[in-house]
DNA sequence: TTGTACGCGTTATCAC
DNA sequence: GTGATAACGCGTACAA
């Protein structure tokens, strides 16, 4: 398994630039003042040899990495783009590297995340990614944190980032009811272990009382914040034709298109016999059919936010706990209003 | 700073096992057989000091980073998730962890890629993002590397997975001339670094050619594979008004997005007066006002393929030079056909 | 089966 | 300013 032995180490560069591995490692930390004779020399050399310092030779030095790791338990969404986006250009401003790593903490077995303090010198963490176990032992290890769209256990002091979820959703059902005169409304809900489900149903379930609807168990199902089984979900819904609706909230963008999928090989109109809204605004949502009413969700700005604090962390300066970023309504054509411009 | 106080080595254990450092290396990488009564102990120990190996050391002495590099020069397009996603499945498979780097080699040569031979194990370099001397160099070395929408530099034999283009596209051009009658097609093209433009544009002049149809320079656009600049490019046209056109085939659906826009800002009817298609066969494109008639590009496959001919790099295994994953025609109705099943 | 000693590529600590 | 050299923690010939 040996790679190759032709490795270029900070060794040979200090031998072209004739001149020892300490100056050479000064000159490349900026550690100490360094001749300019000798500095030229050693940028020229590193060029010509390109020399790369060793990042685990580095690491078992300095125990730093240079590298902050991202945990999310599902790549395969499009909330992710914009999220790494955020995350992504905070990164390199910081000329830092970005690990991404898939996992999810099981409920029994005891495995470990590929990511942690061996690799990364902090960590983002997506939702309900990382059990409270796996949270507990790095942050009582002091090891830099950030979690996201999630706010931390009891007892635990790790700052997050999320976005404003209950009043939005409150908003936006009232529109649903008061503009559009919508009263049985479906609610397709995410995961129950993530915490925007949560206070998406809350809002959703706050705003149905306000104006006096009864909350009916039958209207809430789970979509999972997927397509498909949204999808699923509607078809059978209206296969079944014994729960009656004019309305489906849905708990993200994604699982609106299945919805929207399957009221439209039903032949159902959107919006005239189903309004459909969503919750997040991806990217595709203006150029849906029709253009899907929903929450705008500031999702970049959560990665960059989240990105920087985790940097704030790693430099030892003070963040603030809990990060809520606000949402907004977005109105467009599902709903049933027309709004004048048609494009985004 | 200071993460880890308890910083219990090998050593340690070793000396209250009563034992040598290798012996207890062996046991714990099960290289060697150890007697029963030193195991007992080496186990007691490790259970009694709380040993943890420490990884970056570990990984030091064996030369590996068990991690993988993926370099792209943007990440903030749809097109990234399902070749992440695919990318993703095998590195977990493989228990390995993704480094996650944009990164686009500049003209003047003075940068590195802020991934290499030092923190990953190999490398996965989509299209242009890696410059020919990095490859070149990367490649003498023996470093692992899969190119993924792109060949090799001549002389340097990188193996390498990318989509056919040509064909497919000259199909779809073949489909607007044929079927719909359209003649005056504009070719929304992407980056001319990038090869993927360069043979879409040779299967639409092939086509056109095939028809009998000149090749009108003025027909044939930079969409850059951005809707944004798609979308100025095309209200720019109408605005002038001087090119006539009844078609446009989009280099990638992110452009056709753009198109889409424009031509309904101007209300222009799609499939109407202008027939739209697309490539890439993207999340989002069935989903489009009208649904969009598009190349369907593996790409989640393409991300798996490419992962899985590294690591088969990386385990000295032999590997195919190039991979060539097939595309197909998806007809749905900015062609202006009109396909028995509304959605996808 | 077990032990000794060296190498992995850097940084840190001294001297000079 | 600069240069030796000792850590850093582990794997692994080579010996025994």
């Amino acid at each position: 398994m040996t790679r190759k032995s032709s490795s270029v180490t900070i060794r040979d560069v200090a031998k072209h630039a004739a001149i020892s591995v300490a100056t050479v490692s000064r000159f490349i930390n900026q550690k100490a003042p360094v001749s300019q004779d000798v500095a030229e020399r050693i940028q020229q050399v590193m060029l010509d040899l390109h020399y790369v310092p060793h990042a685990t030779a580095r690491l078992l030095a300095t125990r730093q990495t240079k590298t902050i790791g991202l945990i999310v338990h599902n790549i395969h969404t499009d909330f992710f783009v914009p999220l790494l986006t955020g995350i992504e250009s905070v990164v390199s401003k910081n000329q830092y590297n970005l690990l991404v790593a898939t996992y999810k903490s099981p409920v029994r077995r005891n495995s470990q995340p590929p990511i942690g303090a061996h690799n990364t010198d902090g960590m983002l963490i997506f939702a309900d990614s990382l059990s409270e176990e796996h949270l507990t032992h790095l942050s009582l290890n002091d090891f830099p944190l950030v979690l996201i769209h999630r706010t931390p256990p009891a007892n635990l002091k790790i700052p997050c980032v999320t976005v404003e979820n209950k009043t939005a959703t409150h908003k936006i059902i009232d529109h649903l009811i008061e503009v559009h005169n919508r009263r049985a409304i479906i609610f397709l809900n995410g995961p129950h272990e993530q915490e925007d489900t949560c206070w998406r149903q809350q809002g959703y379930c706050d705003s149905l009382e306000a104006h006096g609807i009864p909350i009916d168990q039958n209207l809430i199902m789970d979509g999972e914040f997927s397509g498909e089984i949204a999808y699923e979900k509607i078809k059978k819904l209206i296969a079944e034709n014994k729960i009656p609706f004019n309305a489906i909230f849905s708990g993200n963008d994604d699982a609106a298109i299945g919805a929207l999928t399957a009221l439209q090989e039903a032949d159902l109109r959107v919006p005239g016999d189903v309004s459909v809204v969503g919750f997040d605004d991806s990217r595709l949502s203006p150029f849906l059919n029709p253009p899907l009413t929903t929450v705008r969700a500031p999702t970049t700005e959560v990665g960059r936010c989240a990105a920087n604090l985790l940097f704030n962390l790693i430099n030892n300066q003070l963040v603030e706990p809990i990060t809520l970023l606000p949402t907004e309504i977005t109105i467009r054509r599902s709903c049933g209003c027309m709004p004048a411009a048609a494009a985004n």
